[in-house]
DNA sequence: ATATAAAGTTTGATTATTCAAAATACCTGT
DNA sequence: ACAGGTATTTTGAATAATCAAACTTTATAT
């Protein structure tokens, strides 16, 4: 059986693949994004490939096997319906949970797992708008539009929230500027590095280009 | 904070303490309630005792400190409200939630617990009848009779099943024999080893006395 | 009182995970 | 083509938890 760690590797290297240009994972991204220093990810990465997980290619980078996503899918499915768990049945704020559900996701059952997906209707997407992939495995991954590259004056529905930090989930509660919500991108204007939207409830603001980039829409 | 591991060894040797003469728990008891060999306890107590949770004396036992009571209460709490959470939440069978809870209990926030509590109405027992200590550590206390040593003839009602076993629970189930059920224990013989029962439901039954002792009622 | 058994402790090793720091490889610009 | 810089790998050490097996105490039984 995979530990806990080897399941955060795994996890954490297929959301990094996800945006990688030729499928490789460097070692120094696995190592931030696991807290930790490049040679414990080079060691780590080199287990994985021994079990299979991963291939490993020294000074190149990793990519997950065929076991290796099934497993990096089977953590995701688990993350995120813990996640609409802890929001529908639990009542939890959906910008506290990041970390609840990343603890949570190693220490819970199948059996418990199929009862919450039951429970909770068989969802399709995470209070951020993630997709939550089917128990087979399946992840409904259409491309989305960002407030960096959408249509200008155009009614859009924000569909995901990329960025799972707290300080940025506050933020984006604050704005009012969660999934579902309805809005319009008025202007880009790159020299000031500035999106200006007016939201459906009548208020106007101005995020930054990264910002906007992390608020997908449909 | 104390690991996951440390968590297990507080919780296991103050439930053996309760039922210890002296108030001592031998390594013998520590080792098999943890399914370690000797060796391992002796040397996890050492480092228990160096965190003050324990106090411990070569060759005698150890015994909890206040600070390792308290964390035991935390961890019983926890235990039982999560079993009593997937039975009344998430709908499991009251025979296989002990496996589960005892994974979940080290990975849940106290965040979490405390709206699982509320949404649970504050209860005072698990499903198994045992008591469920307060946010602030008192444990209810009462001392019951068990089918081996009640008064014969008399209704009576099944308080709490003190075996958590899957085995003994799925007999329990089958036998109907649930906390909250009525029974009259109609004699007892020692020379058979065996207590003979009638249920309010009108079925009769006969159990050793090493099971009886294991049914608590009031 | 002494041999034996039972319980507890020690020692030496192992596994998983991590870090710090030294060593190596790979680019990139001139 | 080479000097520097950056990324990666290696090495050596640490921590937490465990086991097997040798050893030591303590209690028991004749």
């Amino acid at each position: 059986m995979a530990t806990s760690t080897v399941e955060d590797y795994i996890k954490q290297i297929y959301l990094e693949q996800i945006d990688s240009i030729d499928g490789f994972v460097t070692m120094g991204r696995v190592a931030i994004s696991l807290g930790v220093v490049p040679g414990t990810a080079t060691t780590m990465v080199k287990s994985l490939a021994d079990s299979e997980l991963v291939n490993y290619e020294p000074r190149v980078g990793v990519r997950l096997t065929e076991a290796g996503e099934e497993l990096a899918i089977q953590m995701l499915r688990r993350h995120r319906l813990i996640e609409l768990f802890l929001v529908e049945t639990l009542g939890l704020d959906w910008s506290e949970i990041h970390e609840e559900a990343e603890k949570l996701e190693h220490a819970i059952s199948d059996r418990v797992l199929e009862q919450m997906d039951t429970l909770l209707g068989h969802p399709k997407v995470d209070p951020h708008g993630d997709p939550i992939p089917s128990e087979s495995g399946n992840l409904s991954n259409e491309l989305l539009m960002n407030l960096g590259n959408c249509i200008l004056n155009q009614p859009l529905n924000i569909a995901r929230i990329t960025d799972q930090s707290s300080e940025f989930l506050q933020f984006v509660n604050k704005s009012g500027l969660m999934p579902g919500v309805e809005l319009t991108v008025l202007k880009r204007e790159s020299a000031a590095d500035a999106i200006t939207l007016h939201l459906s409830n009548g208020m106007s603001l101005v995020v930054g280009t990264l910002a906007g980039e992390k608020i997908l829409v449909e």
